[in-house]
DNA sequence: TATGAATCGTTCAGGGTTAGAACGGTTCTG
DNA sequence: CAGAACCGTTCTAACCCTGAACGATTCATA
């Protein structure tokens, strides 16, 4: 539980986000262990449900992680049988990654756990001050080169 | 840089929150390097700056870390030259902390670090839309339990 | 006052996570 | 066809942190 500290700490906001992200995370982390998951498999799931049939590189880039995590990752979630791993027959070098039905089950789950923990999250807000928290967050992202939301298409097929 | 990674990614308050907290926590440590500090280290200063000549254990509860981690930093910040450690003449166990001149200056330079790191953060922002979200911030420390600003008094003197 | 329990700091070993080097197999380039 | 480039995999190593064990000190209590 690396919360960082609970002292007055310095009055920014970086820190504060720092903080609260940290809680957050690994509040979601606790949560997954009950299906033997962890925050980066969840990362994968999500990355395959934008981007079915990437390869595992692709994911990585995706992830910003070494290619060989994903392997690790991949390796886990294919023996739980959340996700498939099909040679490109066109490159025989390149595996790709499919959800299979019980990985889409998988990521419903996470998502609706993650929502839950929004709910939580927010339950001293109102629902404006929830929103704007929301739109401020898209706008931090947004500044910062993260694509939140929507696709980032570097790989035209 | 563990960054989660950049999909779109599951569409929460608590995903674009843990992300936005890995950013700024990445960068800021990048920042630290430059006085070869961890952001543990700014821990342990900023908790001296609050409760000078505090025992090792006592910072270790304040930072919610193992007792032999503070060892290390302090180990660290000693050889630096920022803190100082004094044996508590009244209990000759206890090793009590002090900030030096040095290790005052450093906590400053890294409070304005992060401050310009706010600066660039809501860069994007209006200041009242930062301003809010640094009271939902609030609000949301506060509902969570963690002390983020004012002191936690436990231990009276 | 004596003695065992508790406390503080320290060292050390180990777990968990991740990146990077090395390598085999495959494809591309010229 | 030969060598370079590329993908995935394995393995090693680094990093960060916790928990156990231990010496030194203090406390409790008989």
């Amino acid at each position: 539980m690396p919360l960082m500290n609970d002292v007055k700490w310095v009055d920014t906001l970086s820190f504060r986000l720092g903080v609260l992200g940290a809680l957050v995370a690994d509040r979601y982390a606790a949560d997954l262990t009950a299906h033997d998951l962890k925050p980066k498999h969840v990362g994968l799931l999500s990355a395959l449900d934008v981007a079915p049939g990437a390869s595992q590189l692709e994911i990585a880039k995706l992830m910003r992680v070494a290619p060989s995590l994903v392997v690790t990752l991949a390796d886990h979630l294919e023996s739980t049988g959340a996700v498939e791993r099909l040679r490109d027959p066109a490159d025989r070098r390149r595996q790709l990654l499919y959800l299979t039905d019980r990985g889409r089950e998988l990521l419903a789950w996470c998502t609706d756990r993650a929502l839950v923990l929004d709910a939580e999250l927010t339950a001293g807000l109102t629902p404006d001050q929830a929103a704007a928290l929301g739109a401020a967050f898209d706008r931090l992202a947004a500044a910062h080169g993260l694509p939140v939301r929507g696709r980032t298409r570097r790989d035209p097929t």
